[in-house]
DNA sequence: TTGAAAGCGCTAACAA
DNA sequence: TTGTTAGCGCTTTCAA
């Protein structure tokens, strides 16, 4: 087990005292040019790396923030959505000291270390996601002393700090097309209610409609999953056989509809048009390549990232919603 | 700043020495019933937990691991296979004490910091993937005295900790598959041969041919992309029109190889069967569904955190191969 | 500008 | 079975 050089190996070396070794790297005033360049020698000629640990003890600051998916599914992860935030908070962490620690808490286990460290703060900050319905860490977590930014909003309360997709937004936008191209009978297929995006796709899909003077009452009930979309599709069209249109919560469900929809012998768009919402790789490859709507999944992560910074550094930044965008392709 | 309940209050408060407490706590032989009691009260009553960093420094043990990606490429986590290695790993992580640190190592300063844990121990373990070509980041994590385990092999060397999937088998599978139902004139796609994986399965593909007789010298090279397997398509059916199979080294290759086969007016599996390698979730959604050869990614993330927990007990585990399997669909 | 010294909160060797 | 004590490696007053 090699030893690591120490802080006070390096003094020694350089001929001079720990403490203005420790101003030098810290590069901080009150140190001659003669003994700040005598230490920067010393450093490169052991090798001299700071213990983080001892320093964190020392400042207490950890050094860490964590990147917390609080979730009743253990797969939540393997979803690409997290993955690009993942990247995208990565980026900007990268440009820093700190480490970026991944904390999946989908067992108890997993929820009660996550509480553990809003508690006492084993973390200089935390990014928490995937908040569903009333989950009591959301609540910990919002009355924290740790820094946290919300990476979405829960349906219970408004978090002081969060990031999130312009998710009502881009249900509008997604209706409206289909109003606009002529669709008249618009059904919607949901996701999970006790989600917030869930929640806001359902009610911009309701205000288009709305708008239009069109009905909104031709509504099933998934959970963003691929079977659930099959099963409201099924559920929608034996109660609205004459339904002309479909805006659908998530891609994955927009998957399972469309098979749905072709085994009960409507064809896409003709009979039907489909939009679904997120933009993963997969819509591309539909058959038809399916309408979504797309949303920064990589900015989300960067923007959650750079508000705790700015948390971090004290500063009191303002929420922040990111737009959402219509792609349009052969599906509606 | 709310401050933290320290050993000592607890303590203090249970009525017996720092040490005492601090056995307790770690539970540790040499203390009376009465007095274990006692401190779990105090336990319990003042909220108290470890504080970690100061636990770290004293044990000279971080409590912590990393999953490094080192690669060229910042998108690398985006790929569905990083985020399910990373859920393995998570899975068995969450049974114990230990951290998971994400480390990124795509930018000069990712691969510093990696190097920086790498030699001075600021992790407990590290389990390394994605090497490509003679990084020599994994000769550096070779002979580090921080136990590292490699997820899949890199060409230069052979680790002494590994786990990897059974690459070669897996193309050989594939291969003789496409014999067996009658192909004569094999060709495949390859993946980066500066990866491990890469090589492994044009290793494979070469070997079944060679065992069948059969002449091994279509080759187009890809890098694993989309669009690489479509280039690559393209040529070899310049160069060699009368393919009648392709042996893909990755489903993403294999749908670029797919759209430029239609194009050119080549059915599937009619003129031309088709296998790719991975079994993303894109491949059962395909035109038709794509023959794949299914890798258990999950498992790869788990058995390389089983195996660092052993390293790090110091444990002299042995490399692991898990195994690959065909999956038969429409395209073949 | 400099250095001595007192912690940060915990563990572990040793003596009692 | 107990408690005392000396660190772990760094930062940061404070006095010089």
């Amino acid at each position: 087990m090699k030893r690591q050089v120490t802080l006070d190996e390096v003094a020694e070396r350089a001929g001079v005292s720990r403490s203005a070794a420790s101003r030098v790297i810290n590069n901080a005033p009150h140190v001659s040019k003669a003994k700040r360049d005598a230490v920067q020698r010393a450093v490169s000629d052991l090798g001299y790396v700071p213990n983080a640990t001892a320093r964190a003890l020392a400042t207490q600051q950890v050094g860490a923030v964590v990147l917390a998916i609080s979730s009743d599914n253990p797969q939540v992860f393997a979803d690409p959505f997290f993955a690009e935030v993942a990247t995208g908070v990565n980026s900007v962490l990268e440009e820093t000291e700190l480490e970026l620690v991944l904390q999946l808490a989908t067992t108890t286990r997993g929820q009660t270390r996550l509480e553990q460290v809003l508690r006492t703060r084993q973390a200089d900050g935390v990014m928490l996601m995937s908040m569903h319905g009333d989950d009591p860490i959301a609540q910990l977590a919002e009355e924290s002393d740790v820094p946290v930014v919300f990476g979405g909003t829960p349906i219970s309360f408004e978090p002081r700090y969060y990031v999130d997709a312009d998710n009502r937004g881009g249900a509008r936008l997604a209706t409206e097309h289909l109003v606009e191209t002529g669709r008249s009978r618009i059904a919607t297929i949901t996701g999970r209610m006790d989600e917030g995006a869930g929640m806001a796709r359902y009610k911009g899909y309701q205000e288009a409609l709305a708008m239009a003077g069109l009905d909104a009452r031709r509504v099933g009930y998934g959970d963003f999953s691929e079977e659930s979309g099959g099963r409201a599709m099924e559920q929608l069209l034996a109660e609205h056989p004459d339904l002309d249109a479909v805006f659908v919560a998530s891609d994955q469900m927009a998957i399972g509809a469309m098979r749905v929809l072709k085994d009960a012998g409507r064809t896409i768009p003709g009979d039907v048009a489909i939009v679904g919402f997120n933009d993963v790789a997969l819509a591309r490859h539909t058959e038809p390549p399916l309408s979504t709507v797309s949303q920064p999944i990589q900015s989300l992560g960067r923007e959650m990232a750079r508000m705790l910074l700015a948390l971090i550094a004290g500063e009191s930044p303002t929420p922040l919603i990111l737009p959402t965008r219509l792609v349009k392709r052969q599906s509606s």
